[in-house]
DNA sequence: TTAACTGTATTATCACGAATAGTACACCTA
DNA sequence: TAGGTGTACTATTCGTGATAATACAGTTAA
C-alpha cells in the first residue's frame, strides 16, 4: 500500500501523508476505509509507531482522515473535495517548473504532447466543486 | 542577486546552487562571468563563508563554475549546455505534477492554457543541442 | 615588497528535527 | 476478560545544515 523510501529527504512520515493523499485521488481510498493500524503498518513498514502516529495526526488535522479511538482510522468523507480543493492551489509550482523547462529550451509542443498523452492515460473521473 | 530563505526546509547552500543555475539558465550569467567571493557574498547574505563555499564547491563539481585560485569563480563555458542537458532529464517530474493535477479534476485544458501563457511570456532563445 | 584580495582546508561546535525506544492510559469489541 | 484500537508522554539517538575560528597558498596592484 505504501512505498517509504528511508533515504529520501523527505521525512518518512511525510510520504506517508502524501501517498495517503494521492490514493485518495486516484480513488484507491474511498469515504470510510479504514486505513491500517498505528501497530500494524508500522511493523509492515518496519517503521517505528510513532511516526506513523505522526503522519496519521497530520491527515487528521487535514481533514483527510478521521480517528474513531478504539476502532481505527478511517477515510474523512470530504477527503476527495478536499484535496481538489488544495492541488488547485498548487497550479504555481506547475508553472514555476514549466517556466524553467522553457527556459532549457524544451520546446512548449513538447511539454503539450506530454499533457495530451498524460490526459488520455489517467482516465479519471471529474471533481464537483 | 541572490534571494536567500533561511526558514525554508532546502538548505542555504543549495538555494544557492539553484539560483544561480537559474540565473545561468535566464542568461543573467554568462560564461566567463565572476562569481560574487565567498567572503564577499557571504557578509552580504549574512551567512557564514563555509555556507558559500560548500554551494560552490557544489557548483564546480557540477561543471557550472570554475574556480581560479586566487583569483575568483566564474561561470563555466558549458555552463549554459550542461544545464539544459540536466533540465531535459527532469521531464518526469513534469509528468508526475501533471498527473496529479489531473487526478485533482483540473482540466487538461486550464493547463494548456497556462502553458501557452507562460510560453508567450518567457521569450527565450532555444538550447542548441 | 607589501597589503589586500582571492580560493581552499581543517577542526570543533551548535542547533534543529526526524526517528527511535519504551511506557502508559483509555476505548471498543468479540 | 483479552486483544485489538487510538492517544500521550518523555528521553534518547542520529544526521546534517550551519556556524566559528583558524590557517595556508595563489593573485594582484599600490
Amino acid at each position: 500500500m505504501f512505498r517509504i523510501e528511508p533515504l529520501s529527504r523527505q521525512p518518512v512520515y511525510e510520504q506517508i501523508v502524501e501517498q495517503t493523499e494521492t490514493l485518495v485521488l486516484t480513488g484507491s481510498l474511498k469515504a470510510g476505509d479504514q486505513m491500517p493500524s498505528v501497530r500494524s503498518l508500522a511493523v509492515t513498514l518496519s517503521i517505528n509507531p510513532n511516526t506513523i502516529q505522526k503522519a496519521y495526526i497530520e491527515l487528521d488535522r487535514r481533514g483527510i482522515i478521521q480517528a474513531a479511538p478504539g476502532k481505527g482510522n478511517f477515510i474523512s468523507p470530504a477527503a476527495y473535495d478536499l484535496l481538489c480543493q488544495t492541488k488547485r492551489s498548487q497550479l504555481d509550482a506547475f508553472d514555476t517548473l514549466v517556466r524553467e523547462l522553457l527556459l532549457a529550451g524544451i520546446e512548449k509542443e513538447e511539454l503539450c504532447g506530454r499533457l495530451d498523452t498524460l490526459a488520455a492515460t489517467s482516465l479519471k473521473g471529474e471533481c464537483d466543486v
